[in-house]
DNA sequence: GCTCGCTTGTACCGATCGGTACAACTTAGC
DNA sequence: GCTAAGTTGTACCGATCGGTACAAGCGAGC
């Protein structure tokens, strides 16, 4: 849904430079990451219109203008491409990867720099403990629930019995999202990565005892 | 600092009803349930006067006149009294209690029941994500840093070795803060007591493997 | 060059925000 | 009953909220 060619009435059209259509897409994609920071530092509630508007760089105008539906469209969009970019980068690898091993060991590499090692909130999480999360509860629990069933497809594949398996990820996970409270609650970055480490051991370890 | 005698000027006033100034901070007192539940289900800056004033059935003169420093003060006499909660019930247990097996297995059940199994935000977690947690890190670290130290005491009285007690400390807060976002995002409560019950698990096994 | 349609900043809307002022009320002590 | 202190609801404040209207700005196509 990023680039590809545009479903354009002309094929001529694309040897021209991008439609405006096209731009207005480009630009709401390029608000998004801004808007998340926004949002996560905020929190749904906490993140003005002003605020957006400054952390964009775009004025009110404009963000109506991409996101007609409002705060609520904005953090539907902004949760969207956080889905869409953990399932490139994090869930994908984890179903495919014919190595499981290092496809685990790639996602705590992975989910450790997202998350900046804790000091960077899930958005994600913030907003399933929010009372914001009525309307979007649907795309929170899909998110997890993703997250949830890839990380135990791959250990599957690793060998491990399925119900382990999807003991193991529902641990991961909650793991990873108490890691972030816990290391932004005392300030210290250092208690994420030994969490997060001591998980990935626990993940290999399960693996490696049920190789053949 | 709940009950006791009012430092009274006259000790005679002791055998009189409860003088004014000391129904004031029963009233105060008894306002901060409602304020934590209200601050739980909207966050701090979803929490309006509004919602305060009706949460609490105190107008805002009566919010105002208990608590002169507004919402920031609200909020931080609810985190005192969550932390005067859990210290009583979960802290000063697992610190004292000469069964440390007893003492795990009762803070297991008692934090199943006051987060009624992780429907029940964390105010102390939540405000930690959000960010107003700027004036209260301080509280809100010092609530962690006691659990964490309580039930690596408690661990260590269970014989296990004081840098893993430790470990095994920050791996159950943190799992119990993330089970409580996971099972909230995937609306499961039984999501709760599985990781929270496997986290006993690992626990009373720890203190089983180092038994004499 | 002109038009047309999308984009954008700005002014503005009513509602609500956190907070203050204060008058009316309740209550205790005499 | 009277007074004084403590408590409460209500009216009100300026600021800001989310959201709308709209005219000026801008680039593409003829």
């Amino acid at each position: 849904m990023a680039a590809g060619t545009a479903p354009g009435r002309s094929s001529l059209a694309q040897r021209a430079r991008p439609l405006t259509a096209k731009r207005t897409l480009s630009d709401r994609a390029s608000a998004l990451p801004a808007l998340a920071e926004a949002f996560r530092e905020h929190g749904f509630e906490g993140a003005s219109l002003t605020i957006l508007s400054q952390a964009t760089g775009l004025g009110k105008g404009s963000l109506y203008n991409f996101f007609p539906g409002g705060k609520e469209e904005m953090l539907a969009a902004v949760l969207a491409d956080i889905h869409a970019w953990f399932a490139t980068h994090l869930f994908d690898p984890l179903e495919r990867s014919d190595d499981p091993r290092a496809a685990i060991r790639s996602m705590i590499e992975q989910v450790t720099a997202y998350f900046r090692s804790g000091q960077r909130v899930c958005l994600v999480g913030s907003i399933s403990l929010g009372a914001s999360g009525g309307g979007f509860s649907h795309r929170v629990s899909a998110y997890f629930a993703r997250w949830i069933t890839a990380l135990a497809e791959c250990l599957e594949r690793g060998r491990v019995a399925p119900t382990a398996a999807r003991a193991f990820a529902e641990e991961t996970v909650c793991a990873i999202q108490g890691a972030i409270i816990l290391s932004r609650a005392l300030g210290d970055e250092a208690i994420f990565g030994s969490i997060v480490g001591r998980q990935e051991k626990v993940l290999l370890d399960a693996m490696a005892a049920n190789r053949s």
